[in-house]
DNA sequence: AGTTGTGAAATCTTTCACAGCC
DNA sequence: GGCTGTGAAAGATTTCACAACT
């Protein structure tokens, strides 16, 4: 297999959330150009893009939305949904955990704050916590992710107790430039700023390795 | 002038973070080695990437801190602060206006919502005012960039009166897809997601033009 | 007949080596 | 001597033309 250039990965979720919109209008079958005409790209790169992963379409024909749909989703890692905790419940973190699209990916398995005050609040269901329960959620509830959405001055000591729980990764809203080890650190988390495009994606671990771009 | 790689563009911001922090450190001095190593990529790749807007530096001795930083503001539209408006201020928008380092690039000068009920509240010294108001502020306060922190299903039409206005630029936090004419879509607004980086910037119009990579 | 999938060409970006200057 | 600035080489990505298949 060879080597994918990131910018194709990128596209990739934008062909996904074209995908989506296709489906969600009952609109069926699709073809390189259609999409090329949505994603401002040519049809060429969406047939090239697609191609470093496998063959989705019929020839002469198109591809079917709801399989490119699934095939995309597949290779994104977001055929399923992760685990998370938003750390932090001042307003970012209500704003966030209120994002639409958020329930589609992320299960919310834990909301933590500092202030003791915000404890006995409920939000979305579920009741904020201690820091203090913070390893143990981490371990027992099957949490994935952690959201940072804490001020500057404590985001590191933080996102330390997260890595030292054990956390797969996070994904930092804090205005903080973190020192994490590189396999927790989470790029492109795009839901909020610019765009909609629901800019998440865990590489599938068959072809992670390949994607060093 | 050459034409100038859009990934270099982002290095550039990306430089500019690490003059402020070895400013803010009181170091005066620098190299290519120094920021490279410090951006995470080559002393050859920073020293072409300045160079495609001009010489900074001494041979021999290296950057003046700054005079690069200054350099670099300059390039990315950043040496002055832009008028901006908010519209929407729930609690997405209310957290950006208090994100930090947002007042280094903006000028807050207007914060409009669609409920009455918020009209009578004041943010940051400024009293939130009905979109009504919006089209004569635009015009009579130099409101440059417009940021849309509204529910999805009114994004569209907050986009439309905004455009009418006459507004330079739309900053998208909302979740959805804009259609607005090409000149006035911002891409590249990262604060709040992902990194502290601040990743805003308006392209020197000396450049612009080049650097549609 | 029509559209995908892909090797090869063209283009763009990064790396490099060193000339140029302090 | 040392570090910048840059043309040219190497490498990566995108574009293209067309073979492959329905």
């Amino acid at each position: 297999m060879a080597k994918v250039p990131s910018a194709a990965i990128s596209r990739l979720v934008t062909y996904l959330r074209i995908l989506e919109d296709l489906e969600a209008r009952g609109i069926n079958r699709t073809s390189s150009e259609q999409l090329a005409e949505e994603a401002q790209v040519t049809a060429f790169q969406v047939r090239k893009d697609l191609s470093y992963f496998g063959s989705y379409g019929t020839r002469g024909v198109g591809y079917t939305v709801q399989i490119l749909r699934r095939e995309l989703r597949q290779i994104l890692g977001l055929n399923r949904r992760w685990g998370l905790c938003i750390v932090g419940m001042g307003r970012l973190g209500q704003a966030i955990a209120d994002y639409p699209g958020f329930s589609e990916i992320f299960e919310l398995k834990g909301l933590f704050d500092r202030d003791p005050s915000k404890i006995t609040t409920t939000f979305r269901g579920l009741q904020v916590e201690s820091m203090d329960n913070l390893p143990r959620a981490v371990a027992e509830r099957r949490i994935e992710f952690g959201l940072l959405a804490v001020p500057a001055d404590s985001a590191q000591a933080v996102a330390d107790r997260l890595v030292e729980s054990g956390i797969k990764g996070i994904l930092n809203f804090a205005p903080a430039v973190l020192e994490v080890p590189k396999e927790v650190a989470v790029e492109n988390v795009d839901f909020l700023a610019g765009l909609s495009r629901l800019s998440f994606f865990v590489l599938n671990p068959k072809w992670r390795e390949e994607m060093i771009g």
